[in-house]
DNA sequence: ATTGAATGTTCTCTATTTGTTCTCTATTAT
DNA sequence: ATAATAGAGAACAAATAGAGAACATTCAAT
Protein backbone atom coordinates (compact mmCIF):
# COMPACT_ATOMS: atom_id res chain seq x y z
CA UNK A 1 0.00 0.00 0.00
CA UNK A 2 1.40 3.25 -0.61
CA UNK A 3 1.34 6.40 1.57
CA UNK A 4 0.07 9.65 0.12
CA UNK A 5 3.63 10.60 -1.07
CA UNK A 6 4.34 7.82 -2.93
CA UNK A 7 1.39 7.78 -4.60
CA UNK A 8 1.97 11.82 -5.55
CA UNK A 9 5.11 11.17 -6.37
CA UNK A 10 3.60 8.38 -8.83
CA UNK A 11 1.48 10.52 -10.44
CA UNK A 12 4.32 13.18 -11.63
CA UNK A 13 6.18 10.93 -12.60
CA UNK A 14 2.96 9.35 -15.53
CA UNK A 15 2.36 12.82 -16.00
CA UNK A 16 5.76 13.77 -17.08
CA UNK A 17 6.45 10.85 -18.87
CA UNK A 18 3.41 11.54 -21.15
CA UNK A 19 4.05 15.36 -21.78
CA UNK A 20 7.84 14.89 -22.47
CA UNK A 21 8.45 11.16 -23.41
CA UNK A 22 11.06 9.86 -21.12
CA UNK A 23 11.25 10.19 -17.64
CA UNK A 24 12.09 12.99 -14.98
CA UNK A 25 15.42 13.49 -13.44
CA UNK A 26 14.73 13.29 -9.18
CA UNK A 27 15.30 17.47 -8.99
CA UNK A 28 12.43 17.59 -11.65
CA UNK A 29 10.62 15.15 -9.09
CA UNK A 30 11.39 17.35 -6.42
CA UNK A 31 10.62 20.38 -8.00
CA UNK A 32 7.47 19.14 -9.23
CA UNK A 33 6.01 17.86 -5.88
CA UNK A 34 7.38 20.50 -3.51
CA UNK A 35 10.07 18.61 -2.24
CA UNK A 36 13.80 19.98 -1.42
CA UNK A 37 16.08 16.59 -1.44
CA UNK A 38 16.55 14.73 -3.77
CA UNK A 39 17.48 12.25 -1.10
CA UNK A 40 13.91 12.00 0.13
CA UNK A 41 12.65 11.11 -3.25
CA UNK A 42 15.29 8.75 -4.13
CA UNK A 43 13.70 6.95 -0.69
CA UNK A 44 9.83 7.31 -2.30
CA UNK A 45 11.34 5.56 -5.86
CA UNK A 46 12.58 2.42 -3.77
CA UNK A 47 9.22 2.17 -2.22
CA UNK A 48 7.59 2.39 -5.43
CA UNK A 49 9.81 0.10 -6.74
CA UNK A 50 9.09 -2.41 -4.37
CA UNK A 51 5.43 -2.36 -5.13
CA UNK A 52 6.39 -3.40 -8.34
CA UNK A 53 4.56 -0.13 -9.88
CA UNK A 54 8.11 1.19 -11.59
CA UNK A 55 11.72 -0.03 -12.37
CA UNK A 56 14.57 1.56 -11.08
CA UNK A 57 18.04 1.34 -14.05
CA UNK A 58 20.53 2.04 -11.51
CA UNK A 59 22.62 5.00 -11.45
CA UNK A 60 20.80 6.14 -14.95
CA UNK A 61 20.14 9.59 -15.15
CA UNK A 62 16.23 9.26 -16.16
CA UNK A 63 16.46 5.43 -15.33
CA UNK A 64 12.89 5.23 -14.17
CA UNK A 65 10.69 2.75 -16.16
CA UNK A 66 6.40 2.84 -15.22
CA UNK A 67 5.80 -0.88 -14.87
CA UNK A 68 1.97 0.10 -15.04
CA UNK A 69 1.04 -2.54 -17.28
CA UNK A 70 1.78 -5.33 -14.86
CA UNK A 71 -0.44 -3.92 -12.77
CA UNK A 72 -3.96 -4.96 -13.82
CA UNK A 73 -5.50 -4.81 -10.68
CA UNK A 74 -7.99 -2.23 -10.75
CA UNK A 75 -8.09 0.88 -8.42
CA UNK A 76 -9.90 1.42 -5.05
CA UNK A 77 -11.00 4.83 -5.97
CA UNK A 78 -13.16 6.19 -9.30
CA UNK A 79 -10.29 8.68 -9.97
CA UNK A 80 -7.99 9.12 -12.68
CA UNK A 81 -5.01 10.58 -13.62
CA UNK A 82 -6.45 14.05 -15.28
CA UNK A 83 -2.99 14.90 -17.16
CA UNK A 84 -4.18 18.25 -19.04
CA UNK A 85 -5.27 19.44 -22.33
CA UNK A 86 -4.38 18.35 -25.89
CA UNK A 87 -4.84 20.42 -28.67
CA UNK A 88 -3.16 19.47 -32.21
CA UNK A 89 0.32 20.18 -32.56
CA UNK A 90 1.18 21.94 -29.24
CA UNK A 91 2.50 20.32 -25.77
CA UNK A 92 -0.04 19.02 -23.20
CA UNK A 93 -1.11 22.26 -21.27
CA UNK A 94 -1.63 21.86 -17.46
CA UNK A 95 -4.99 22.29 -16.34
CA UNK A 96 -4.69 25.20 -13.22
CA UNK A 97 -5.73 23.39 -10.12
CA UNK A 98 -7.16 20.41 -11.42
CA UNK A 99 -5.06 17.02 -11.46
CA UNK A 100 -7.19 14.36 -11.03
CA UNK A 101 -10.92 13.45 -12.58
CA UNK A 102 -13.32 11.82 -9.88
CA UNK A 103 -15.84 9.88 -12.04
CA UNK A 104 -17.82 10.02 -9.14
CA UNK A 105 -18.59 13.67 -9.24
CA UNK A 106 -19.09 13.54 -12.53
CA UNK A 107 -21.75 11.25 -13.10
CA UNK A 108 -22.63 9.35 -9.70
CA UNK A 109 -26.07 10.32 -8.28
CA UNK A 110 -28.63 8.67 -6.83
CA UNK A 111 -31.51 10.46 -9.82
CA UNK A 112 -28.74 9.22 -12.34
CA UNK A 113 -29.43 6.15 -15.25
CA UNK A 114 -27.75 4.98 -18.35
CA UNK A 115 -29.12 4.67 -21.82
CA UNK A 116 -27.27 3.02 -24.39
CA UNK A 117 -27.97 4.77 -28.18
CA UNK A 118 -28.90 3.01 -31.17
CA UNK A 119 -29.24 4.75 -34.32
CA UNK A 120 -27.16 7.93 -35.77
CA UNK A 121 -29.69 10.37 -34.94
CA UNK A 122 -27.40 12.83 -32.77
CA UNK A 123 -24.65 12.44 -34.73
CA UNK A 124 -24.10 15.96 -35.17
CA UNK A 125 -24.00 16.60 -31.38
CA UNK A 126 -21.24 13.59 -30.91
CA UNK A 127 -23.69 11.10 -29.75
CA UNK A 128 -22.85 8.07 -31.75
CA UNK A 129 -24.13 4.83 -32.45
CA UNK A 130 -23.26 2.57 -29.38
CA UNK A 131 -22.44 5.15 -26.73
CA UNK A 132 -23.96 5.49 -23.77
CA UNK A 133 -25.73 8.81 -21.94
CA UNK A 134 -25.98 9.03 -18.53
CA UNK A 135 -29.38 10.75 -17.79
CA UNK A 136 -30.97 13.08 -15.11
CA UNK A 137 -34.01 11.61 -14.13
CA UNK A 138 -36.72 14.71 -14.14
CA UNK A 139 -40.19 15.69 -15.68
CA UNK A 140 -38.73 19.23 -16.69
CA UNK A 141 -36.12 20.60 -19.19
CA UNK A 142 -35.12 24.33 -20.94
CA UNK A 143 -35.13 24.84 -24.42
CA UNK A 144 -32.08 23.62 -26.01
CA UNK A 145 -31.22 20.44 -23.42
CA UNK A 146 -30.82 17.15 -24.67
CA UNK A 147 -33.88 15.10 -23.41
CA UNK A 148 -35.22 11.48 -23.42
CA UNK A 149 -39.02 12.59 -24.31
CA UNK A 150 -41.59 9.83 -24.10
CA UNK A 151 -44.27 10.64 -27.37
CA UNK A 152 -47.53 9.11 -26.58
CA UNK A 153 -46.68 7.51 -23.62
CA UNK A 154 -45.11 4.95 -26.31
CA UNK A 155 -41.97 6.09 -28.43
CA UNK A 156 -39.11 7.04 -26.22
CA UNK A 157 -36.52 9.20 -28.23
CA UNK A 158 -33.83 10.69 -27.85
CA UNK A 159 -33.66 14.74 -29.16
CA UNK A 160 -32.63 18.48 -28.47
CA UNK A 161 -35.69 19.95 -27.27
CA UNK A 162 -37.08 22.96 -28.39
CA UNK A 163 -40.23 24.80 -27.09
CA UNK A 164 -41.71 26.76 -29.70
CA UNK A 165 -43.69 30.17 -28.86
CA UNK A 166 -47.37 28.73 -29.65
CA UNK A 167 -46.51 26.41 -27.10
CA UNK A 168 -46.12 23.62 -29.65
CA UNK A 169 -42.58 21.58 -28.94
CA UNK A 170 -39.68 20.57 -31.54
CA UNK A 171 -37.79 17.33 -31.42
CA UNK A 172 -34.57 18.19 -33.11
CA UNK A 173 -32.42 15.42 -34.34
CA UNK A 174 -28.76 16.11 -34.84
CA UNK A 175 -28.93 14.65 -38.22
CA UNK A 176 -29.11 16.45 -41.64
CA UNK A 177 -30.70 14.04 -43.05
CA UNK A 178 -33.50 13.70 -40.50
CA UNK A 179 -36.32 15.95 -40.12
CA UNK A 180 -37.56 17.39 -36.98
CA UNK A 181 -40.82 16.75 -35.78
CA UNK A 182 -43.47 19.30 -34.08
CA UNK A 183 -45.71 17.52 -31.33
CA UNK A 184 -48.57 19.26 -28.77
CA UNK A 185 -47.15 19.52 -25.80
CA UNK A 186 -49.61 17.42 -24.73
CA UNK A 187 -48.24 14.31 -26.55
CA UNK A 188 -44.85 14.77 -24.68
CA UNK A 189 -43.83 13.27 -21.67
CA UNK A 190 -39.93 14.37 -20.65
CA UNK A 191 -37.79 11.45 -18.86
CA UNK A 192 -34.95 13.06 -17.97
CA UNK A 193 -31.95 15.18 -19.33
CA UNK A 194 -28.86 14.21 -20.79
CA UNK A 195 -26.23 14.92 -18.18
CA UNK A 196 -22.53 13.06 -19.47
CA UNK A 197 -21.61 10.98 -22.33
CA UNK A 198 -19.17 8.57 -22.76
CA UNK A 199 -18.13 5.94 -25.05
CA UNK A 200 -16.20 2.65 -25.29
CA UNK A 201 -12.97 1.74 -27.80
CA UNK A 202 -12.53 -1.74 -26.22
CA UNK B 1 -24.40 -5.49 16.24
CA UNK B 2 -22.45 -2.67 15.71
CA UNK B 3 -23.25 0.95 18.03
CA UNK B 4 -24.11 3.71 16.05
CA UNK B 5 -20.58 5.83 16.78
CA UNK B 6 -18.93 2.38 15.25
CA UNK B 7 -21.62 2.76 11.88
CA UNK B 8 -20.61 6.01 11.72
CA UNK B 9 -17.14 5.53 12.01
CA UNK B 10 -17.10 2.47 9.26
CA UNK B 11 -19.15 5.14 6.94
CA UNK B 12 -16.42 7.59 6.95
CA UNK B 13 -13.98 5.38 6.33
CA UNK B 14 -15.79 3.69 3.16
CA UNK B 15 -16.53 6.99 2.09
CA UNK B 16 -12.78 8.48 2.23
CA UNK B 17 -11.64 5.38 0.86
CA UNK B 18 -13.58 5.95 -2.38
CA UNK B 19 -12.93 9.29 -2.61
CA UNK B 20 -8.97 9.15 -2.40
CA UNK B 21 -8.44 5.54 -2.78
CA UNK B 22 -6.10 5.19 0.96
CA UNK B 23 -7.42 4.98 4.14
CA UNK B 24 -7.99 7.59 6.69
CA UNK B 25 -5.23 8.80 10.10
CA UNK B 26 -7.54 8.40 12.81
CA UNK B 27 -7.26 12.41 13.03
CA UNK B 28 -8.58 12.48 9.75
CA UNK B 29 -11.60 9.96 11.14
CA UNK B 30 -12.17 12.08 13.95
CA UNK B 31 -12.31 15.27 12.35
CA UNK B 32 -15.02 13.82 9.87
CA UNK B 33 -17.05 12.40 12.81
CA UNK B 34 -17.09 14.91 15.24
CA UNK B 35 -14.61 13.42 17.55
CA UNK B 36 -11.86 15.13 19.51
CA UNK B 37 -9.66 12.42 20.61
CA UNK B 38 -7.73 10.10 18.81
CA UNK B 39 -7.82 7.39 21.70
CA UNK B 40 -12.01 6.98 20.84
CA UNK B 41 -11.58 6.40 17.04
CA UNK B 42 -8.68 3.74 17.90
CA UNK B 43 -11.60 2.28 20.48
CA UNK B 44 -14.22 2.08 17.47
CA UNK B 45 -11.71 0.79 15.23
CA UNK B 46 -11.13 -2.30 17.41
CA UNK B 47 -15.09 -3.00 17.49
CA UNK B 48 -15.24 -3.10 13.99
CA UNK B 49 -12.40 -5.50 13.92
CA UNK B 50 -14.11 -7.81 16.13
CA UNK B 51 -17.09 -7.64 13.91
CA UNK B 52 -14.20 -8.96 11.27
CA UNK B 53 -15.59 -5.41 9.02
CA UNK B 54 -11.83 -4.28 9.06
CA UNK B 55 -8.21 -5.41 9.38
CA UNK B 56 -5.92 -3.32 11.35
CA UNK B 57 -2.41 -3.14 9.79
CA UNK B 58 -0.69 -2.35 13.72
CA UNK B 59 1.13 0.90 13.84
CA UNK B 60 1.11 1.50 10.51
CA UNK B 61 -0.10 4.78 9.17
CA UNK B 62 -2.96 4.72 7.48
CA UNK B 63 -3.28 0.71 7.80
CA UNK B 64 -6.68 0.31 7.96
CA UNK B 65 -8.16 -2.47 5.13
CA UNK B 66 -11.87 -2.77 4.32
CA UNK B 67 -13.27 -6.64 4.87
CA UNK B 68 -15.42 -7.79 1.78
CA UNK B 69 -18.61 -7.33 3.50
CA UNK B 70 -17.85 -3.48 4.42
CA UNK B 71 -16.69 -3.42 0.83
CA UNK B 72 -19.86 -4.78 -0.74
CA UNK B 73 -21.81 -1.82 1.57
CA UNK B 74 -19.48 1.19 0.27
CA UNK B 75 -21.91 3.64 -1.07
CA UNK B 76 -20.54 5.39 -3.67
CA UNK B 77 -18.85 1.91 -5.94
CA UNK B 78 -18.87 4.21 -9.44
CA UNK B 79 -22.29 1.45 -10.50
CA UNK B 80 -25.49 3.08 -12.09
CA UNK B 81 -28.04 1.46 -13.34
CA UNK B 82 -28.57 0.70 -16.86
CA UNK B 83 -31.79 0.82 -18.20
CA UNK B 84 -31.53 0.07 -21.82
CA UNK B 85 -30.80 1.14 -25.13
CA UNK B 86 -32.79 4.11 -26.99
CA UNK B 87 -33.75 4.68 -30.52
CA UNK B 88 -35.30 7.32 -32.64
CA UNK B 89 -38.68 6.34 -32.35
CA UNK B 90 -39.11 2.94 -30.37
CA UNK B 91 -40.13 2.55 -26.55
CA UNK B 92 -36.65 1.59 -24.63
CA UNK B 93 -35.72 -1.89 -25.16
CA UNK B 94 -33.55 -4.06 -22.31
CA UNK B 95 -30.21 -5.50 -22.55
CA UNK B 96 -30.23 -8.54 -21.45
CA UNK B 97 -28.10 -9.48 -18.72
CA UNK B 98 -26.86 -6.17 -18.12
CA UNK B 99 -28.86 -3.88 -15.88
CA UNK B 100 -25.78 -1.65 -14.41
CA UNK B 101 -23.35 0.26 -15.91
CA UNK B 102 -19.70 0.05 -14.16
CA UNK B 103 -17.37 2.79 -14.66
CA UNK B 104 -15.10 0.58 -13.11
CA UNK B 105 -14.79 -1.88 -16.03
CA UNK B 106 -14.90 0.82 -18.12
CA UNK B 107 -12.27 2.94 -16.94
CA UNK B 108 -10.56 2.45 -14.00
CA UNK B 109 -6.65 1.03 -13.94
CA UNK B 110 -3.23 1.92 -13.01
CA UNK B 111 -2.28 2.58 -16.37
CA UNK B 112 -4.72 5.19 -17.63
CA UNK B 113 -5.00 8.89 -17.92
CA UNK B 114 -7.66 11.54 -18.57
CA UNK B 115 -6.73 14.25 -21.28
CA UNK B 116 -8.81 17.10 -22.22
CA UNK B 117 -9.64 17.85 -25.36
CA UNK B 118 -9.11 21.26 -27.67
CA UNK B 119 -10.03 21.77 -31.04
CA UNK B 120 -11.98 19.97 -33.34
CA UNK B 121 -10.10 17.94 -35.50
CA UNK B 122 -11.42 14.65 -34.32
CA UNK B 123 -14.75 16.00 -34.62
CA UNK B 124 -16.04 13.64 -37.03
CA UNK B 125 -15.00 10.51 -34.87
CA UNK B 126 -17.12 11.94 -32.40
CA UNK B 127 -14.85 14.00 -30.12
CA UNK B 128 -15.91 17.17 -29.27
CA UNK B 129 -14.01 20.25 -27.99
CA UNK B 130 -14.07 20.28 -24.26
CA UNK B 131 -14.28 16.22 -24.51
CA UNK B 132 -12.04 14.30 -22.11
CA UNK B 133 -10.36 11.09 -23.19
CA UNK B 134 -9.28 8.02 -21.54
CA UNK B 135 -5.95 7.22 -22.85
CA UNK B 136 -4.24 3.58 -21.76
CA UNK B 137 -0.66 4.29 -21.42
CA UNK B 138 1.38 1.88 -24.02
CA UNK B 139 4.09 2.74 -26.52
CA UNK B 140 2.42 0.73 -29.67
CA UNK B 141 -0.76 1.07 -30.95
CA UNK B 142 -2.91 -0.80 -34.03
CA UNK B 143 -3.70 0.37 -37.40
CA UNK B 144 -6.53 2.40 -36.89
CA UNK B 145 -6.63 3.13 -33.31
CA UNK B 146 -7.23 6.88 -32.12
CA UNK B 147 -3.29 7.63 -30.36
CA UNK B 148 -2.05 10.92 -28.20
CA UNK B 149 1.26 10.67 -30.24
CA UNK B 150 4.57 12.55 -29.82
CA UNK B 151 5.83 14.51 -32.29
CA UNK B 152 9.69 15.59 -32.58
CA UNK B 153 9.31 14.96 -28.63
CA UNK B 154 7.77 18.26 -28.62
CA UNK B 155 4.05 18.31 -30.09
CA UNK B 156 1.18 15.88 -28.55
CA UNK B 157 -2.05 15.55 -30.52
CA UNK B 158 -4.60 13.40 -31.22
CA UNK B 159 -5.11 11.84 -34.08
CA UNK B 160 -6.01 8.32 -35.83
CA UNK B 161 -3.31 6.29 -36.46
CA UNK B 162 -2.30 5.11 -39.52
CA UNK B 163 1.08 2.74 -40.78
CA UNK B 164 2.18 2.73 -43.90
CA UNK B 165 3.84 0.24 -46.39
CA UNK B 166 6.54 2.26 -46.83
CA UNK B 167 7.41 2.38 -43.14
CA UNK B 168 6.05 6.29 -42.75
CA UNK B 169 3.12 7.22 -40.02
CA UNK B 170 0.19 8.91 -40.95
CA UNK B 171 -1.78 10.76 -38.52
CA UNK B 172 -5.25 11.73 -39.41
CA UNK B 173 -7.52 13.98 -38.31
CA UNK B 174 -11.45 13.06 -37.98
CA UNK B 175 -11.93 16.59 -39.90
CA UNK B 176 -12.53 17.21 -43.85
CA UNK B 177 -11.41 20.33 -43.72
CA UNK B 178 -8.22 19.44 -42.28
CA UNK B 179 -4.98 17.40 -43.68
CA UNK B 180 -3.43 14.71 -42.70
CA UNK B 181 0.13 14.58 -42.18
CA UNK B 182 2.65 11.94 -43.04
CA UNK B 183 6.28 11.58 -40.61
CA UNK B 184 8.88 9.30 -40.86
CA UNK B 185 8.28 6.16 -37.86
CA UNK B 186 11.46 7.86 -36.03
CA UNK B 187 9.75 11.25 -35.17
CA UNK B 188 6.96 10.16 -34.06
CA UNK B 189 6.26 8.79 -30.30
CA UNK B 190 2.87 6.71 -29.22
CA UNK B 191 2.16 7.96 -25.74
CA UNK B 192 -1.05 5.93 -25.06
CA UNK B 193 -4.22 4.70 -27.23
CA UNK B 194 -7.57 6.04 -26.53
CA UNK B 195 -9.84 3.55 -24.14
CA UNK B 196 -12.56 5.90 -23.85
CA UNK B 197 -14.29 8.99 -24.04
CA UNK B 198 -16.95 11.13 -21.94
CA UNK B 199 -18.33 14.51 -22.11
CA UNK B 200 -20.33 16.27 -19.30
CA UNK B 201 -23.66 18.34 -19.87
CA UNK B 202 -23.55 19.80 -16.74
C1' DA C 1 40.18 11.84 -23.53
C1' DT C 2 39.30 15.23 -19.97
C1' DT C 3 36.62 17.92 -17.23
C1' DG C 4 32.81 19.88 -14.75
C1' DA C 5 28.15 19.96 -13.83
C1' DA C 6 24.22 17.31 -13.11
C1' DT C 7 22.41 13.14 -11.35
C1' DG C 8 21.83 9.07 -8.53
C1' DT C 9 22.77 7.02 -4.05
C1' DT C 10 23.48 6.45 0.78
C1' DC C 11 23.60 8.53 5.20
C1' DT C 12 22.42 10.91 9.32
C1' DC C 13 19.58 14.11 11.64
C1' DT C 14 15.19 16.53 13.01
C1' DA C 15 10.34 17.48 13.40
C1' DT C 16 5.79 16.19 13.12
C1' DT C 17 2.16 13.06 12.78
C1' DT C 18 0.17 8.80 13.91
C1' DG C 19 -1.08 4.67 16.42
C1' DT C 20 -1.63 2.91 20.88
C1' DT C 21 -2.72 2.44 25.67
C1' DC C 22 -4.35 4.60 29.74
C1' DT C 23 -7.29 6.91 33.01
C1' DC C 24 -11.08 9.84 33.85
C1' DT C 25 -15.90 11.76 33.24
C1' DA C 26 -20.67 11.86 31.65
C1' DT C 27 -24.92 9.97 29.98
C1' DT C 28 -28.34 6.50 29.15
C1' DA C 29 -30.82 2.18 29.51
C1' DT C 30 -31.72 -1.96 32.14
C1' DA D 1 -26.74 -0.05 41.13
C1' DT D 2 -24.74 -1.77 37.08
C1' DA D 3 -23.39 -2.03 32.58
C1' DA D 4 -22.97 -0.17 28.13
C1' DT D 5 -22.05 3.75 25.38
C1' DA D 6 -19.78 8.05 24.39
C1' DG D 7 -16.22 11.07 24.77
C1' DA D 8 -11.79 13.91 26.42
C1' DG D 9 -7.22 13.92 26.85
C1' DA D 10 -2.43 12.62 28.54
C1' DA D 11 1.67 10.00 27.58
C1' DC D 12 4.73 7.28 24.83
C1' DA D 13 6.68 4.65 20.86
C1' DA D 14 6.76 4.16 16.11
C1' DA D 15 6.08 5.65 11.47
C1' DT D 16 6.25 9.18 8.22
C1' DA D 17 8.03 13.33 6.06
C1' DG D 18 11.59 16.04 5.02
C1' DA D 19 16.41 18.51 4.90
C1' DG D 20 20.79 18.17 3.64
C1' DA D 21 25.72 16.47 3.51
C1' DA D 22 28.88 13.46 1.20
C1' DC D 23 30.26 10.59 -2.37
C1' DA D 24 30.01 7.97 -6.80
C1' DT D 25 28.47 7.82 -11.34
C1' DT D 26 26.80 9.52 -15.65
C1' DC D 27 26.62 12.61 -19.28
C1' DA D 28 27.49 16.33 -22.29
C1' DA D 29 30.64 19.89 -23.75
C1' DT D 30 35.15 20.82 -24.72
Amino acid sequence: MLTPSETRTLKFIQKYFVKSGYAPTLQEIAQGTGIQSRGVIHRYLKALQSSDLITILPNRNRGIRLNLEANENALAAPIIPLLGRIAAGQPIEAIEGRDELNLADFLMNADRFALQVTGNSMIEAGILDGDTVIVKHQQTANNGDIVVALIDGLEATLKRLKKLPDGMILLMPENKFMEPRVYPAQRIQIQGVIVGQLRSYQ
